[in-house]
DNA sequence: GCCAACGTTGGC
DNA sequence: GCCAACGTTGGC
């Protein structure tokens, strides 16, 4: 099982609005980057990743699961755009900021500290559980 | 709101 | 296939 991280502006998509799909989840659409849908297409069904506010909150506020393995994006015809679907799975308690993870010796070598424009990337086995511990999120 | 960093596009 | 120009993202 592997682990990610998927970032979105709350004014685009919230957590909230994940929360509110429920089970049925969302499909990550959106994405026009090769790099962020080439991990998309590594992933698997029951992977788990965080959700990232970018821009104002710039924080891990929550869990979320992968539900389908990656389809076709459905908000464009264009075959090279692909996504997976995820569903909320937890909220975290407290909040993970950005500031922590760069001031965190164990989180400075994440993917959105040293390549910030990423918007769906790979977390180590190691971030994810230091991020866990750091957010208050119990196992 | 600015700007650095990065990715993509298109002319040659 | 290179690279200049341009567009976008996201932190500050």
């Amino acid at each position: 099982m592997r682990y990610w991280l998927f970032k979105s502006e709350p004014s685009t998509w919230s957590w909230q609005n994940q929360i509110d799909k429920g089970d049925e989840g969302e499909e990550w659409d959106g994405v026009r980057n090769y790099q962020a849908r080439n991990f998309m297409r590594e992933m698997k069904k029951g992977d788990l990743g965080f959700f990232y506010h970018s821009q104002k909150e710039k924080s891990v506020v929550g869990i979320v699961e992968v539900i389908a393995e990656v389809h076709q994006d459905s908000t464009t015809d264009d075959e090279r755009w692909e996504c997976v679907d995820i569903k909320a799975v937890s909220t975290v308690p407290n909040p993970v900021s950005l500031e922590m993870i760069k001031t965190d010796p164990r989180l400075a070598e994440m993917v959105l500290v040293k390549n910030s424009r990423l918007s769906v990337q790979p977390v180590t086995e190691h971030e994810w559980q230091a991020i866990l511990s750091i957010g208050g999120v119990k196992n």
